[in-house]
DNA sequence: ACAAATGATACTAATTTAGTATCATTACGT
DNA sequence: ACGTAATGATACTAAATTAGTATCATTTGT
């Protein structure tokens, strides 16, 4: 059980990268050589984050990637949703769609006051509060 | 992302069904037949839940499966153990093994952070908590 | 002995996640 | 204009995890 899938992990880490330099910037490049993150892989994720306007980028000799925002208004639950999809704990297995029991369903109450927890917990974080400032 | 896979989703269905029993016991034929979960999958997940002392079984005719301790002995955290491995959000996927850096990486103290309320409602769960008594 | 149950184990299938490969497009510098 | 350095788009393969099946052995009540 893991909450994030390595998509995930990697993008945080290449933002957080692009974060602490001076201007919040970096071509896919650098960050393979500094991260060591496979890099068709890591290019990939790169475009998605710039689909989603995370990232902008430049094409084109001296281009690349760079942050689309302050990393303060970037949240740690938009990233995950980005690579892992909407933010639910708590997919109902039986009967397939929508689950006619669900509204009563004691074990769906539950997981769904969990999942409200870590979810506003999500929202609250920053990309600032995942990456260390120093160095 | 899902906080419960299948096997885990059957096996308190399981389990609530023969809470609702008098005696709190139920062959794996019966519990087929009220669940409508495929049966080898279901008798694997039994078979797993006794050695693990959730359940106790008896072979032979007449034989079946109950439920080895009071419902509110029987914690959600343990279910989620026993199918889906220890309670934990929280590998580092950078290279491999024990990473170097996870006692400062502030991803990590984050998500630690989280995981630990997640696994405290777990563990506050029970059984009880988890099926409707009624019906 | 037979039938009804679980125990053990090994296998296959489906799904999700991780990673690769290729070619098109854009922009800079000469 | 051309070559080079970058990203965009897309389609594919590989690995890992989860779901599900199949088979045979063992135990127990009648
Ligand atoms: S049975 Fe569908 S939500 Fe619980
Ligand atoms: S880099 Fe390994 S724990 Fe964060």
């Amino acid at each position: 059980m893991n909450l994030l899938t390595r998509q995930t992990d990697y993008a945080v880490r290449a933002l957080g990268y692009m974060m602490r330099r001076p201007e919040n910037n970096a071509t896919a490049a650098e960050l393979t050589a500094a991260l060591k993150i496979p890099r068709p892989f890591l290019r990939k994720l790169l475009q998605e984050l710039t689909k989603h306007h995370v990232l902008r980028s430049r094409k084109g000799a001296g281009g690349g990637f760079e942050l689309a925002r302050d990393p303060e208004k970037i949240r740690f639950s938009e990233l995950i949703e980005i690579f892992q999809g909407p933010l639910r704990l708590n997919h109902c297995t039986f009967r397939k769609k929508p689950c006619p029991n669900k509204k009563v369903c004691a074990m769906r109450r539950r997981i769904g006051c969990i999942e409200e927890m870590v979810i506003n917990q999500l929202r609250a974080t920053k990309l600032t509060d995942l990456v260390q400032k120093g160095e």
